[in-house]
DNA sequence: CTGAAAGCGCTAACAG
DNA sequence: CTGTTAGCGCTTTCAG
C-alpha cells in the first residue's frame, strides 16, 4: 500500500527519535541520512528501520539553517504556456531532480520592469544554491551580481555577471539552415517574421536569416515582428499577401507560422504552391496543421540536461572550469509547408 | 540602476548586523520585517534603512526552522507541455506569489507508478504549507494522508483524504455543452474522441458528452481513445474517416482535434461541410488552423486563482469551511470547424 | 566507525 | 512600543 506521511499523533518525529529508537547517537541518524561513509551496515539497517517506523522526514529547513546549502535550485521563466519556455521548465525540472535538487520557480511577466531581477531577489530570499534564467529578455543593464552560480538558459554567455554558466540551443545556427533551406529551394529571398525584439531567442533568429541571405547576396526584404502569438504571425501574414513579391516566409516559430499560413491562405494564395512558410521549434502539432509545418526542431531537452550539468558542477565543485557545451545537432523537419517557387511565376489574380 | 545580490565581502549580513547598525535589538529587526505593528515609524525607517545599506536578506531556513510555516506551496503537476498543465501552472505561481507563498514544483511522468504519491513525499520533506495537486491521473489506491492541506485541480473532490479542497474547470458541463451545440446544428449524433482514461479530465468529458447523448436518446457511438496528442488524434480520424456514417466529433481537446482534422482533411473529407469538428480548451493556435477550430475555452486562470485562494485559506485559517467554488462560466468558441450537417448527404465518393 | 557539544539565523513567548 | 531568553532540528567540528 502507498501510504505517504502517515503520522500517529503528536508532532512530527525529529531525528533524536529516530536515534532514540535504533539506540543511536543522533549524529549516527544524520550520517545514514547523507549516505555518509563510516556507518556499519549494521547500525545503518537499524537506523532506517527505526525512520521508517516512525514516518521520519528529514527536516530540509533545519539542514539548510545548518549547512548553509539548500540542495535547490531556483528558476526563472517567463509566464506563458509557449511551448519553448514550457518544455524547457520541464526539462529542467528533471534534470535537477536526477541531481538531487529541488526546484523553486518564479515567473516573470512580461513586461515586468526589472522583472528578471526581482524575480533573482526573490529565489535568493527563498534559498537556492543556484539560478536558472530561462529564456530572458533583455532588460537593460540589470547587472546579476549574485553569491550563486546562475546559469543563462537561450541568452549570449556574456548576460550576466561572475560565476555564469549558459547554454542555447544554438538558435542563429537553426535559423540560418532554416533560410538556406529556403533559398536552396529556388526562392531569390525570404522574408522573415521576427518574435519581440528584446527576447534574445528572437534575435538570435533574427541574426541567423541575415547571415544566410548575406553570405548569398541576397536582398533582405523588411522585417516583420510578431509576438510569438498566432495571432501576430496572422497580422504579419496580411501585410505579406498584400506585398507582391513574396514567395517564402521565415517565422520565428511555429505558432506565428501558422498564423501566416492562415492570413495566406485567407487571402486567395496558396501554401506552399504560392508561397512556402517555414517556422521554428517542431510544436507537437506542427506535423498536423494544414499544410504540414516545415520546421527546425529545438532540443530543449538536451539543452536544460546539459545547461544544469553545467549548472550543478558550477555549485558543486566552483573553480572547474569546462568548456562550453556542443552546439546541439541541427535538426530541419521537412514538410508540406515549404516547396520550390513556381517557374515563372504569374502575376497573382 | 538594478543591483542585485551586491555583497561587498565576507558572509551574508544577519538580522543582528542590522539591529547593530540601527541601533535596535534583533527583535526589533524581526517585527520590522515581518510587518508587525508596535513599531515606531521611526524605528521602522532606520532598520529598513539599514539592512537596505547591508544588502540583508532575510534567511527563509532560519525562518522556517524557528516558526514551523515555510510560506511556500508545493505543486505536483505533470512533466508535460500541454496547454492545459502549462496554463494551470503559471496561474497557480501567480496566485501563490500574490499570496505571498513561494512555489515548489515536482513533475511526475506520466506512467511512474506511484508517481503522484512521490511527489507528494518529496514536497512534504522540502517543506511546505500546502500542496497542488494538478490535473492528476488516478493512481488506484492512493491514500494521501498529508499533514499539510491539498488543493486538487481538476478531479473530483473526494479524491485524497482530509483537508482537501478542490477546484476544477466544470469539464463535464463543458462537454456537455460543445456536445449539445453539435446536436443543435442537427447533427443526429456526435463521435467522441476522449482522452487517456486515467485522467480525471478525460473522464469528465467523456461523461459531459455521455449526458449530452443520452439526455436527448441519441445513440452513443463508439469511443475512440487518443493520448492528448495531435498524433493520436490523427490516427482516431483515420478510423473515423474509414467510418461511413461520421457527421460530427467532439475530440477531447484541440490538439487532437487538430489531427482529426488533418485525417479527415487527407481522406478527402471537408471540415466542416462533410464532417464538424470541435475541441476543447481554445489553445492559442485554435483560431489560425484550417479551418478554424470551434472549441470550448478553458478559464486555466481563474480555476487556478480560485483553487489557490481556497487552499490559502485552509493554511490560514483552518477550520474556516468555505463554501465550494461557483463553477466557472461556459464559453464555447464558435469558429469555422463545425456547420450544420450537409442536407440528405449524399454517400460519399 | 561512533558520540558530545556547539551553533546555523530566525521567531515565540514573556517581560518590561 | 521594545528587549530578553529560549529554542526550532539539523550539521559541524572535535574527541574518542
Amino acid at each position: 500500500m502507498t501510504r505517504v506521511g502517515a503520522r500517529t499523533g503528536g508532532s512530527a518525529p525529529r531525528s533524536v527519535d529516530v536515534a532514540r529508537l535504533a539506540g543511536v547517537s543522533q549524529k549516527t541518524v544524520s550520517r545514514v541520512l547523507n549516505g555518509e561513509r563510516y556507518v556499519s551496515d549494521e547500525v545503518r539497517r537499524r537506523v532506517l528501520e527505526a525512520a521508517d517506523q516512525l514516518g521520519y522526514r528529514l527536516n530540509s529547513a533545519a539542514r539548510a539553517l545548518a549547512s548553509g546549502r539548500t540542495r535547490s535550485i531556483g528558476v526563472v521563466t517567463l509566464g506563458t504556456a509557449l511551448y519553448g519556455p514550457a518544455s524547457l521548465l520541464i526539462g529542467i525540472e528533471r534534470a535537477a531532480r536526477d541531481a538531487g535538487y529541488a526546484l523553486r520557480v518564479v515567473n516573470t511577466l512580461e513586461g515586468d520592469a526589472g522583472g528578471a531581477a526581482g524575480a533573482v531577489e526573490s529565489l535568493l530570499e527563498q534559498g537556492v544554491d543556484g539560478i536558472v534564467v530561462s529564456e530572458p529578455i533583455d532588460e537593460g543593464a540589470v547587472s546579476l551580481s549574485v553569491d550563486v552560480p546562475v546559469l543563462v538558459l537561450g541568452a549570449p554567455a556574456a548576460f550576466g555577471g561572475t560565476r555564469t554558466v549558459s547554454a542555447g540551443v544554438g538558435a542563429e545556427l537553426l535559423a540560418r539552415t532554416a533560410t538556406e533551406y529556403l533559398l536552396d529551394l529556388g526562392h531569390t529571398t525570404v522574408h522573415h517574421v521576427a518574435g519581440p525584439g528584446r527576447w534574445f531567442a528572437a534575435r538570435d533568429r533574427l541574426e541567423g536569416w541575415r547571415t544566410a541571405l548575406t553570405a548569398r547576396g541576397r536582398e533582405q526584404p523588411p522585417v516583420l515582428t510578431g509576438d510569438w502569438s498566432a495571432a501576430s504571425g496572422y497580422a504579419a501574414g496580411r501585410e505579406l499577401a498584400a506585398a507582391d513579391d513574396v514567395t517564402a516566409v521565415f517565422a520565428a516559430n511555429d505558432d506565428m507560422a501558422i498564423g501566416v499560413i492562415r492570413a495566406l491562405t485567407e487571402a486567395g494564395l496558396r501554401v506552399p504552391d504560392d508561397v512556402s512558410v517555414a517556422g521554428f521549434d517542431d510544436i507537437p502539432v506542427a506535423a498536423y496543421v494544414t499544410p504540414p509545418l516545415t520546421t527546425m526542431r529545438q532540443p530543449f531537452d538536451a539543452v536544460a540536461r546539459e545547461g544544469l550539468r553545467l549548472l550543478v558542477r558550477a555549485i558543486e565543485t566552483p573553480g572547474t572550469d569546462l568548456p562550453p557545451p556542443d552546439d546541439p545537432p541541427v535538426e530541419l523537419v521537412v514538410r508540406a509547408s515549404t516547396a520550390p517557387p513556381r517557374p515563372r511565376a504569374p502575376s497573382r489574380g
